[in-house]
DNA sequence: CGCACCTTTGAAAGCTTTCAATACGGGTGG
DNA sequence: CCACCCGTATTGAAAGCTTTCAAAGGTGCG
Protein backbone atom coordinates (compact mmCIF):
# COMPACT_ATOMS: atom_id res chain seq x y z
CA UNK A 1 0.00 0.00 0.00
CA UNK A 2 2.70 2.43 0.77
CA UNK A 3 5.14 3.60 -1.87
CA UNK A 4 8.84 2.14 -0.55
CA UNK A 5 10.98 4.92 1.24
CA UNK A 6 13.81 6.33 -0.64
CA UNK A 7 16.83 5.29 0.65
CA UNK A 8 18.93 6.97 -2.13
CA UNK A 9 18.15 10.72 0.21
CA UNK A 10 17.40 11.75 3.62
CA UNK A 11 14.33 13.11 4.19
CA UNK A 12 15.31 16.50 4.45
CA UNK A 13 17.37 16.12 1.23
CA UNK A 14 14.32 14.61 -0.50
CA UNK A 15 12.18 17.58 0.83
CA UNK A 16 14.64 20.26 -0.44
CA UNK A 17 14.95 18.50 -4.07
CA UNK A 18 10.84 18.48 -4.05
CA UNK A 19 10.92 22.17 -3.40
CA UNK A 20 13.95 23.24 -5.11
CA UNK A 21 16.82 22.53 -7.66
CA UNK A 22 19.42 21.72 -5.19
CA UNK A 23 22.68 20.67 -6.78
CA UNK A 24 23.81 17.21 -5.64
CA UNK A 25 26.93 18.24 -4.58
CA UNK A 26 24.79 20.42 -1.92
CA UNK A 27 23.03 17.32 -1.24
CA UNK A 28 26.19 15.43 -0.38
CA UNK A 29 27.40 17.97 1.27
CA UNK A 30 24.49 17.89 3.94
CA UNK A 31 24.20 14.24 3.96
CA UNK A 32 27.81 13.89 4.44
CA UNK A 33 28.10 15.82 7.76
CA UNK A 34 28.88 13.53 10.63
CA UNK A 35 26.06 13.30 12.63
CA UNK A 36 24.90 11.22 15.66
CA UNK A 37 21.90 9.26 16.05
CA UNK A 38 19.00 9.31 18.84
CA UNK A 39 16.02 7.39 19.53
CA UNK A 40 13.38 9.28 21.23
CA UNK A 41 9.81 7.31 22.22
CA UNK A 42 6.64 8.37 22.01
CA UNK A 43 5.71 10.93 24.83
CA UNK A 44 9.17 11.91 25.27
CA UNK A 45 10.02 15.69 25.49
CA UNK A 46 12.95 15.91 23.24
CA UNK A 47 14.03 19.57 24.12
CA UNK A 48 12.68 21.44 26.97
CA UNK A 49 11.85 25.20 27.03
CA UNK A 50 14.67 27.22 28.43
CA UNK A 51 16.95 24.82 27.12
CA UNK A 52 20.11 25.54 25.53
CA UNK A 53 20.39 24.64 21.70
CA UNK A 54 23.69 23.86 20.70
CA UNK A 55 23.06 21.20 17.80
CA UNK A 56 21.39 21.61 14.95
CA UNK A 57 19.02 18.16 14.65
CA UNK A 58 16.85 16.96 11.97
CA UNK A 59 14.03 14.34 12.36
CA UNK A 60 14.83 11.24 9.85
CA UNK A 61 11.55 9.50 10.87
CA UNK A 62 8.22 9.66 13.13
CA UNK A 63 6.75 12.80 14.36
CA UNK A 64 7.23 15.03 17.11
CA UNK A 65 5.89 18.76 18.10
CA UNK A 66 6.09 22.29 18.95
CA UNK A 67 3.97 22.60 22.04
CA UNK A 68 2.94 25.21 24.58
CA UNK A 69 1.39 24.60 27.61
CA UNK A 70 -0.66 27.05 29.63
CA UNK A 71 -1.14 28.01 33.28
CA UNK A 72 -3.59 25.28 33.47
CA UNK A 73 -1.38 22.69 31.68
CA UNK A 74 -3.40 22.83 28.50
CA UNK A 75 -1.15 21.95 25.98
CA UNK A 76 -1.36 24.02 22.00
CA UNK A 77 0.71 21.78 20.03
CA UNK A 78 2.05 24.59 17.36
CA UNK A 79 3.30 22.77 14.50
CA UNK A 80 4.15 18.94 13.77
CA UNK A 81 7.78 17.82 12.66
CA UNK A 82 7.62 15.17 10.52
CA UNK A 83 10.93 13.45 8.49
CA UNK A 84 13.01 15.72 7.09
CA UNK A 85 11.82 18.68 9.38
CA UNK A 86 14.43 20.92 11.06
CA UNK A 87 14.06 21.33 14.99
CA UNK A 88 16.16 23.79 15.29
CA UNK A 89 15.74 26.43 12.89
CA UNK A 90 17.18 29.50 14.80
CA UNK A 91 20.04 27.41 16.39
CA UNK A 92 22.56 29.52 15.14
CA UNK A 93 21.16 32.61 16.76
CA UNK A 94 18.76 32.05 19.39
CA UNK A 95 20.72 30.26 22.89
CA UNK A 96 16.67 29.49 24.15
CA UNK A 97 14.20 27.79 22.82
CA UNK A 98 10.72 29.59 24.19
CA UNK A 99 8.63 26.20 23.43
CA UNK A 100 8.92 22.23 24.23
CA UNK A 101 9.48 19.75 21.14
CA UNK A 102 7.85 16.48 22.31
CA UNK A 103 8.12 13.17 20.02
CA UNK A 104 4.14 11.95 19.60
CA UNK A 105 5.83 8.51 18.13
CA UNK A 106 9.13 7.01 17.80
CA UNK A 107 11.32 9.01 16.37
CA UNK A 108 14.60 8.85 15.00
CA UNK A 109 17.04 12.78 15.37
CA UNK A 110 20.03 12.74 13.48
CA UNK A 111 22.17 15.56 15.36
CA UNK A 112 24.80 18.06 13.60
CA UNK A 113 27.56 19.83 15.48
CA UNK A 114 26.91 23.26 15.06
CA UNK A 115 30.46 24.15 13.87
CA UNK A 116 30.42 20.81 11.61
CA UNK A 117 27.15 22.90 9.86
CA UNK A 118 28.49 26.14 9.75
CA UNK A 119 31.72 24.44 8.04
CA UNK A 120 29.56 23.25 5.06
CA UNK A 121 27.08 26.00 4.75
CA UNK A 122 30.63 27.81 3.60
CA UNK A 123 31.65 25.28 0.65
CA UNK A 124 27.77 24.32 -0.14
CA UNK A 125 26.66 27.27 -1.51
CA UNK A 126 22.98 26.63 -2.28
CA UNK A 127 22.91 24.68 0.68
CA UNK A 128 22.41 28.06 3.16
CA UNK A 129 19.72 29.40 1.21
CA UNK A 130 17.94 25.78 1.08
CA UNK A 131 17.84 25.63 4.46
CA UNK A 132 17.04 29.27 4.60
CA UNK A 133 13.92 28.55 2.49
CA UNK A 134 13.37 25.29 4.58
CA UNK A 135 12.57 27.55 7.24
CA UNK A 136 10.61 30.07 5.46
CA UNK A 137 8.12 27.35 4.59
CA UNK A 138 7.88 26.18 8.23
CA UNK A 139 7.17 30.24 9.28
CA UNK A 140 4.42 29.92 6.14
CA UNK A 141 2.93 26.94 7.56
CA UNK A 142 2.28 28.39 10.89
CA UNK A 143 0.80 31.12 9.83
CA UNK A 144 -1.67 29.10 7.55
CA UNK A 145 -2.50 27.25 11.04
CA UNK A 146 -3.11 30.41 12.56
CA UNK A 147 -5.94 30.63 9.62
CA UNK A 148 -6.93 27.54 10.83
CA UNK A 149 -7.48 28.16 14.13
CA UNK A 150 -8.90 31.47 13.89
CA UNK A 151 -11.42 31.26 10.91
CA UNK A 152 -12.38 27.54 9.99
CA UNK A 153 -14.54 25.49 12.35
CA UNK A 154 -14.41 22.15 13.38
CA UNK A 155 -14.86 19.67 10.50
CA UNK A 156 -13.06 22.30 8.32
CA UNK A 157 -10.13 22.88 10.98
CA UNK A 158 -9.40 18.37 10.78
CA UNK A 159 -9.91 18.17 7.33
CA UNK A 160 -7.00 21.05 6.42
CA UNK A 161 -4.86 19.30 8.96
CA UNK A 162 -5.47 15.77 7.38
CA UNK A 163 -4.70 17.68 3.99
CA UNK A 164 -1.27 19.32 5.09
CA UNK A 165 -0.09 16.16 6.36
CA UNK A 166 -0.76 13.74 3.90
CA UNK A 167 0.89 16.58 1.55
CA UNK A 168 4.19 16.80 3.89
CA UNK A 169 4.35 13.41 4.15
CA UNK A 170 3.78 13.02 0.31
CA UNK A 171 6.80 14.94 0.14
CA UNK A 172 9.18 13.01 2.12
CA UNK A 173 7.53 9.92 1.11
CA UNK A 174 6.18 8.87 3.29
CA UNK A 175 2.76 8.28 2.24
CA UNK A 176 0.95 6.42 -0.16
CA UNK A 177 -1.23 8.55 -2.87
CA UNK A 178 -4.46 8.55 -0.98
CA UNK A 179 -3.62 7.45 2.41
CA UNK A 180 -1.25 7.66 5.22
CA UNK A 181 -0.09 6.58 8.62
CA UNK A 182 -1.28 9.46 10.89
CA UNK A 183 0.41 8.50 14.13
CA UNK A 184 -2.11 10.78 16.66
CA UNK A 185 -4.51 10.26 19.06
CA UNK A 186 -7.85 12.04 18.80
CA UNK A 187 -5.99 14.19 22.09
CA UNK A 188 -3.11 15.51 20.06
CA UNK A 189 -5.11 16.36 17.08
CA UNK A 190 -7.68 18.57 19.67
CA UNK A 191 -4.74 20.06 21.07
CA UNK A 192 -3.71 21.03 17.99
CA UNK A 193 -6.79 22.43 16.78
CA UNK A 194 -7.97 24.03 19.75
CA UNK A 195 -10.29 21.64 20.15
CA UNK A 196 -11.87 19.62 22.62
CA UNK A 197 -11.53 15.70 22.57
CA UNK A 198 -14.90 14.87 22.55
CA UNK A 199 -15.06 17.09 19.39
CA UNK A 200 -12.94 16.16 17.28
CA UNK A 201 -14.11 12.40 17.61
CA UNK A 202 -17.66 13.65 15.96
CA UNK A 203 -16.06 15.72 13.71
CA UNK A 204 -14.04 12.98 12.42
CA UNK A 205 -16.99 10.94 12.79
CA UNK A 206 -18.51 13.67 10.60
CA UNK A 207 -15.90 13.38 7.75
CA UNK A 208 -16.26 9.62 8.14
CA UNK A 209 -20.42 9.39 7.77
CA UNK A 210 -19.51 12.30 4.20
CA UNK A 211 -17.16 9.89 2.54
CA UNK A 212 -14.33 12.49 3.26
CA UNK A 213 -12.00 9.34 4.98
CA UNK A 214 -11.93 6.37 6.22
CA UNK A 215 -9.91 5.24 9.04
CA UNK A 216 -8.61 2.25 10.59
CA UNK A 217 -6.65 2.17 13.77
CA UNK A 218 -3.64 5.12 12.85
CA UNK A 219 -3.87 4.24 9.04
CA UNK A 220 -6.02 7.22 7.39
CA UNK A 221 -7.21 7.23 3.83
CA UNK A 222 -8.40 10.53 2.07
CA UNK A 223 -10.89 9.15 -0.44
CA UNK A 224 -10.88 11.82 -2.19
CA UNK A 225 -8.60 14.45 -2.02
CA UNK A 226 -9.98 17.48 -4.41
CA UNK A 227 -13.21 17.07 -2.81
CA UNK A 228 -11.70 17.27 0.62
CA UNK A 229 -9.59 20.15 -0.19
CA UNK A 230 -12.86 21.90 -2.01
CA UNK A 231 -14.51 20.93 1.71
CA UNK A 232 -12.03 23.12 3.29
CA UNK A 233 -10.63 25.23 1.31
CA UNK A 234 -7.12 23.77 1.01
CA UNK A 235 -5.08 25.61 -1.45
CA UNK A 236 -1.05 24.26 -1.08
CA UNK A 237 0.44 27.33 -2.14
CA UNK A 238 1.57 28.16 1.66
CA UNK A 239 3.32 24.85 1.45
CA UNK A 240 5.32 25.82 -2.07
CA UNK A 241 7.06 28.89 -1.41
CA UNK A 242 8.99 29.74 -4.57
CA UNK A 243 12.53 30.14 -3.81
CA UNK A 244 14.23 33.20 -4.86
CA UNK A 245 16.16 32.52 -8.68
CA UNK A 246 19.81 33.39 -7.56
CA UNK A 247 19.54 33.08 -4.04
CA UNK A 248 21.94 35.63 -2.03
CA UNK A 249 23.81 35.25 1.18
CA UNK B 1 1.25 61.71 28.68
CA UNK B 2 3.81 59.74 26.02
CA UNK B 3 7.53 60.04 26.40
CA UNK B 4 8.78 61.57 23.07
CA UNK B 5 10.52 59.18 20.48
CA UNK B 6 13.82 58.79 21.09
CA UNK B 7 15.04 60.17 17.55
CA UNK B 8 18.55 59.17 17.90
CA UNK B 9 17.95 55.99 16.79
CA UNK B 10 15.57 54.38 14.06
CA UNK B 11 12.37 51.66 15.59
CA UNK B 12 14.50 48.69 14.67
CA UNK B 13 17.85 49.54 15.76
CA UNK B 14 15.51 50.65 19.14
CA UNK B 15 14.77 47.41 19.34
CA UNK B 16 17.70 45.51 18.77
CA UNK B 17 19.34 47.68 21.47
CA UNK B 18 16.35 46.53 23.68
CA UNK B 19 16.79 42.52 23.08
CA UNK B 20 20.57 42.34 22.67
CA UNK B 21 23.87 43.97 22.57
CA UNK B 22 24.38 45.44 19.45
CA UNK B 23 27.40 47.62 18.70
CA UNK B 24 27.21 51.24 17.99
CA UNK B 25 29.15 50.36 14.10
CA UNK B 26 26.55 47.82 13.62
CA UNK B 27 24.03 50.00 14.10
CA UNK B 28 25.18 52.79 12.23
CA UNK B 29 26.04 50.61 9.76
CA UNK B 30 22.00 49.59 9.84
CA UNK B 31 20.92 52.88 9.43
CA UNK B 32 23.45 54.14 7.49
CA UNK B 33 21.71 52.70 4.67
CA UNK B 34 20.49 54.36 1.25
CA UNK B 35 16.80 54.18 1.48
CA UNK B 36 13.31 54.99 -0.15
CA UNK B 37 10.91 56.06 2.24
CA UNK B 38 7.42 55.39 1.40
CA UNK B 39 4.14 56.08 3.00
CA UNK B 40 0.46 54.49 2.70
CA UNK B 41 -2.45 54.89 3.93
CA UNK B 42 -4.63 53.17 6.34
CA UNK B 43 -6.37 50.49 4.29
CA UNK B 44 -3.50 50.31 1.55
CA UNK B 45 -2.47 46.94 0.81
CA UNK B 46 1.49 46.98 1.19
CA UNK B 47 2.08 43.82 -0.76
CA UNK B 48 -0.50 41.75 -2.24
CA UNK B 49 -0.35 38.34 -1.78
CA UNK B 50 1.97 36.00 -4.53
CA UNK B 51 3.86 39.40 -5.06
CA UNK B 52 7.58 39.72 -5.88
CA UNK B 53 9.86 41.00 -2.51
CA UNK B 54 12.64 42.46 -4.24
CA UNK B 55 13.76 44.77 -1.27
CA UNK B 56 13.68 44.29 2.57
CA UNK B 57 11.30 47.22 3.72
CA UNK B 58 11.09 48.23 7.48
CA UNK B 59 8.30 49.79 9.35
CA UNK B 60 9.24 53.57 10.62
CA UNK B 61 6.19 54.34 11.92
CA UNK B 62 2.24 53.19 11.90
CA UNK B 63 0.68 49.58 12.21
CA UNK B 64 0.12 47.26 9.65
CA UNK B 65 -1.04 43.29 9.57
CA UNK B 66 0.28 39.87 7.54
CA UNK B 67 -3.03 38.92 6.98
CA UNK B 68 -4.92 35.79 4.53
CA UNK B 69 -7.77 35.26 2.95
CA UNK B 70 -10.44 32.40 3.08
CA UNK B 71 -12.38 31.44 0.55
CA UNK B 72 -15.53 33.20 1.48
CA UNK B 73 -13.46 36.65 1.94
CA UNK B 74 -12.87 36.22 6.09
CA UNK B 75 -9.92 37.77 7.06
CA UNK B 76 -7.49 36.49 9.39
CA UNK B 77 -4.81 38.86 10.84
CA UNK B 78 -1.90 36.40 11.34
CA UNK B 79 0.46 39.22 12.89
CA UNK B 80 0.93 42.94 13.21
CA UNK B 81 3.74 44.42 12.34
CA UNK B 82 4.64 47.44 14.83
CA UNK B 83 7.43 50.37 14.18
CA UNK B 84 10.51 48.29 13.92
CA UNK B 85 9.45 45.57 12.56
CA UNK B 86 10.82 44.05 9.31
CA UNK B 87 8.37 43.29 6.59
CA UNK B 88 10.26 41.21 4.54
CA UNK B 89 12.57 38.43 7.01
CA UNK B 90 12.79 35.98 3.87
CA UNK B 91 13.45 38.72 0.97
CA UNK B 92 16.80 36.72 0.58
CA UNK B 93 15.25 33.44 0.41
CA UNK B 94 11.88 33.65 -1.13
CA UNK B 95 10.49 34.88 -4.25
CA UNK B 96 6.91 35.37 -3.83
CA UNK B 97 4.72 36.69 -0.54
CA UNK B 98 2.15 33.82 0.88
CA UNK B 99 -0.01 36.86 1.65
CA UNK B 100 -0.97 40.12 1.97
CA UNK B 101 0.92 42.85 3.86
CA UNK B 102 -1.97 45.64 4.88
CA UNK B 103 -1.59 48.76 6.53
CA UNK B 104 -3.98 49.36 9.56
CA UNK B 105 -2.83 53.06 9.91
CA UNK B 106 -0.68 55.60 8.40
CA UNK B 107 2.64 53.93 7.87
CA UNK B 108 5.85 55.10 7.11
CA UNK B 109 7.88 52.39 5.28
CA UNK B 110 12.03 52.52 4.76
CA UNK B 111 13.09 50.67 1.97
CA UNK B 112 16.20 49.26 1.31
CA UNK B 113 17.93 47.42 -1.70
CA UNK B 114 18.38 44.21 -1.16
CA UNK B 115 22.12 44.28 -2.61
CA UNK B 116 22.38 47.36 -0.11
CA UNK B 117 21.48 45.41 2.62
CA UNK B 118 24.00 42.00 1.59
CA UNK B 119 26.87 44.91 1.41
CA UNK B 120 26.09 46.00 4.83
CA UNK B 121 25.72 42.92 6.48
CA UNK B 122 28.85 41.53 5.14
CA UNK B 123 30.69 44.21 6.71
CA UNK B 124 28.98 44.83 10.10
CA UNK B 125 29.60 41.41 11.24
CA UNK B 126 26.82 41.26 14.40
CA UNK B 127 24.12 42.62 12.45
CA UNK B 128 23.25 39.20 10.20
CA UNK B 129 22.67 37.79 13.66
CA UNK B 130 20.85 40.35 15.33
CA UNK B 131 18.53 40.58 12.32
CA UNK B 132 17.77 37.05 12.27
CA UNK B 133 17.45 37.14 16.31
CA UNK B 134 14.39 39.89 14.59
CA UNK B 135 13.14 37.41 12.75
CA UNK B 136 13.20 34.65 15.30
CA UNK B 137 11.49 37.30 17.60
CA UNK B 138 8.86 37.28 14.86
CA UNK B 139 8.38 33.35 14.66
CA UNK B 140 7.90 33.10 18.48
CA UNK B 141 5.49 35.64 18.49
CA UNK B 142 3.14 33.99 15.45
CA UNK B 143 3.52 30.28 17.94
CA UNK B 144 2.33 32.65 21.09
CA UNK B 145 -0.74 33.83 18.83
CA UNK B 146 -1.58 30.35 18.04
CA UNK B 147 -1.71 29.43 21.22
CA UNK B 148 -3.77 32.18 22.16
CA UNK B 149 -5.88 31.07 19.65
CA UNK B 150 -5.75 27.48 20.21
CA UNK B 151 -6.29 27.78 24.39
CA UNK B 152 -7.77 30.82 24.99
CA UNK B 153 -11.11 32.31 25.61
CA UNK B 154 -12.08 36.20 24.08
CA UNK B 155 -11.25 37.96 27.36
CA UNK B 156 -7.80 36.32 27.92
CA UNK B 157 -7.28 36.31 24.26
CA UNK B 158 -8.51 40.12 24.40
CA UNK B 159 -6.09 40.86 27.50
CA UNK B 160 -3.69 39.31 26.36
CA UNK B 161 -3.18 40.80 22.97
CA UNK B 162 -3.40 43.72 24.30
CA UNK B 163 -0.43 43.45 26.34
CA UNK B 164 1.62 41.80 23.62
CA UNK B 165 1.19 45.05 21.85
CA UNK B 166 1.54 47.22 24.58
CA UNK B 167 4.98 45.66 25.19
CA UNK B 168 5.98 45.65 21.44
CA UNK B 169 5.39 49.78 21.70
CA UNK B 170 7.25 50.05 24.41
CA UNK B 171 10.58 48.62 23.29
CA UNK B 172 9.99 50.85 20.24
CA UNK B 173 9.45 53.60 23.19
CA UNK B 174 5.93 54.31 21.58
CA UNK B 175 4.12 53.59 24.89
CA UNK B 176 3.46 54.74 27.81
CA UNK B 177 4.30 53.16 30.81
CA UNK B 178 0.45 52.11 30.93
CA UNK B 179 -1.10 53.54 28.03
CA UNK B 180 -0.78 53.34 24.15
CA UNK B 181 -2.54 54.29 21.08
CA UNK B 182 -4.27 51.47 19.59
CA UNK B 183 -4.95 51.73 16.02
CA UNK B 184 -7.55 49.10 15.25
CA UNK B 185 -11.37 49.03 15.16
CA UNK B 186 -13.29 46.37 16.95
CA UNK B 187 -13.43 44.53 13.96
CA UNK B 188 -10.04 44.71 12.95
CA UNK B 189 -9.35 43.07 16.78
CA UNK B 190 -11.79 40.32 15.64
CA UNK B 191 -9.94 39.47 13.22
CA UNK B 192 -6.91 38.82 14.93
CA UNK B 193 -8.32 36.91 17.57
CA UNK B 194 -10.48 35.14 15.47
CA UNK B 195 -13.58 36.40 16.74
CA UNK B 196 -16.81 37.89 15.94
CA UNK B 197 -17.27 41.91 16.32
CA UNK B 198 -20.16 41.71 18.46
CA UNK B 199 -17.84 39.51 20.87
CA UNK B 200 -14.50 41.41 20.78
CA UNK B 201 -16.81 44.38 21.96
CA UNK B 202 -18.58 42.37 24.74
CA UNK B 203 -15.28 41.10 25.70
CA UNK B 204 -13.88 44.73 25.89
CA UNK B 205 -16.28 45.90 27.81
CA UNK B 206 -15.59 42.77 30.54
CA UNK B 207 -12.82 44.02 30.81
CA UNK B 208 -13.59 47.93 31.19
CA UNK B 209 -16.02 46.92 33.97
CA UNK B 210 -13.42 44.65 35.55
CA UNK B 211 -11.07 47.56 35.86
CA UNK B 212 -8.76 46.39 33.86
CA UNK B 213 -8.90 48.71 31.19
CA UNK B 214 -9.72 51.89 30.22
CA UNK B 215 -10.34 53.06 26.52
CA UNK B 216 -11.10 56.33 25.38
CA UNK B 217 -11.24 56.33 21.42
CA UNK B 218 -7.61 55.26 20.32
CA UNK B 219 -6.52 55.96 23.53
CA UNK B 220 -6.16 52.41 25.80
CA UNK B 221 -4.81 52.43 29.26
CA UNK B 222 -3.91 49.31 31.21
CA UNK B 223 -4.97 49.89 34.86
CA UNK B 224 -2.68 46.91 36.29
CA UNK B 225 -0.39 45.13 34.13
CA UNK B 226 0.51 42.78 36.60
CA UNK B 227 -3.23 42.01 37.16
CA UNK B 228 -4.14 41.68 33.57
CA UNK B 229 -0.88 39.51 32.75
CA UNK B 230 -2.36 37.41 35.94
CA UNK B 231 -5.71 37.64 34.47
CA UNK B 232 -4.80 35.70 30.92
CA UNK B 233 -1.62 34.50 31.79
CA UNK B 234 0.91 36.41 30.10
CA UNK B 235 4.37 35.68 30.03
CA UNK B 236 7.31 37.77 28.21
CA UNK B 237 9.36 34.78 27.60
CA UNK B 238 8.04 34.85 24.09
CA UNK B 239 9.40 37.93 23.04
CA UNK B 240 12.65 38.35 25.09
CA UNK B 241 14.20 35.40 23.26
CA UNK B 242 17.89 35.10 24.54
CA UNK B 243 20.56 35.41 21.78
CA UNK B 244 23.17 32.98 21.33
CA UNK B 245 26.85 34.31 23.17
CA UNK B 246 28.96 34.35 20.32
CA UNK B 247 26.59 34.83 17.00
CA UNK B 248 27.68 32.84 13.65
CA UNK B 249 27.50 32.89 10.38
C1' DC C 1 -7.65 -11.54 32.91
C1' DG C 2 -7.03 -6.89 34.20
C1' DC C 3 -5.09 -2.52 33.57
C1' DA C 4 -4.18 1.55 30.88
C1' DC C 5 -5.17 4.19 27.25
C1' DC C 6 -7.96 5.51 23.51
C1' DT C 7 -12.48 5.93 21.20
C1' DT C 8 -17.45 6.67 21.16
C1' DT C 9 -21.91 8.40 22.54
C1' DG C 10 -25.52 11.07 25.11
C1' DA C 11 -27.12 15.16 27.21
C1' DA C 12 -26.73 19.55 29.36
C1' DA C 13 -24.23 23.79 29.86
C1' DG C 14 -21.62 27.49 28.01
C1' DC C 15 -19.31 30.43 24.99
C1' DT C 16 -19.62 32.76 20.62
C1' DT C 17 -21.91 34.00 16.50
C1' DT C 18 -25.52 35.90 13.90
C1' DC C 19 -29.20 39.03 13.07
C1' DA C 20 -31.20 43.33 13.96
C1' DA C 21 -31.47 47.75 15.55
C1' DT C 22 -29.85 51.72 17.96
C1' DA C 23 -26.12 55.09 19.42
C1' DC C 24 -22.04 57.74 18.58
C1' DG C 25 -18.34 60.68 16.55
C1' DG C 26 -16.20 63.12 13.22
C1' DG C 27 -16.28 65.18 8.65
C1' DT C 28 -18.82 67.47 4.79
C1' DG C 29 -21.95 70.37 2.39
C1' DG C 30 -25.37 73.82 2.69
C1' DC D 1 -23.30 76.81 12.52
C1' DC D 2 -26.21 72.92 11.70
C1' DA D 3 -28.17 68.85 9.23
C1' DC D 4 -26.69 64.82 7.28
C1' DC D 5 -23.78 60.77 6.40
C1' DC D 6 -20.79 57.06 7.08
C1' DG D 7 -18.06 54.10 9.51
C1' DT D 8 -17.66 52.43 14.10
C1' DA D 9 -19.41 51.07 18.59
C1' DT D 10 -23.06 49.14 21.48
C1' DT D 11 -26.89 46.29 22.95
C1' DG D 12 -30.56 42.65 22.90
C1' DA D 13 -32.11 38.16 21.81
C1' DA D 14 -32.06 33.86 19.46
C1' DA D 15 -29.43 30.30 17.21
C1' DG D 16 -25.42 27.48 16.83
C1' DC D 17 -21.14 25.45 17.61
C1' DT D 18 -18.21 23.48 21.07
C1' DT D 19 -17.18 22.09 25.62
C1' DT D 20 -17.91 19.63 29.71
C1' DC D 21 -19.45 15.82 32.36
C1' DA D 22 -20.41 11.01 32.46
C1' DA D 23 -20.31 6.56 31.12
C1' DA D 24 -19.70 2.73 28.07
C1' DG D 25 -17.01 0.23 24.44
C1' DG D 26 -12.46 -1.28 22.36
C1' DT D 27 -7.78 -2.70 22.03
C1' DG D 28 -3.16 -3.99 23.21
C1' DC D 29 -0.15 -5.76 26.49
C1' DG D 30 1.94 -7.78 30.78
Amino acid sequence: MFTAPDFAYTPLATRLKYYMDVGDGDVAALEGIAYEERHVVRGETIFARGQNIEWVVLIMSGWAARTRYTRDGARQIVNFLLPGDILTPDAFVIRQLEHEIEALSSVTLRILAMTDMQAVLERANGLASALWWAAAQEDSIVREHVVRLGRRNAQERIAHFLLEMHRRMLVVKQAAENSMILPLTQAEIADALGLSLVHVNRSLSFLQKEGHIDRRNTVIQLLDIPRLAEFCDFDTLYLSLERQQQAAV
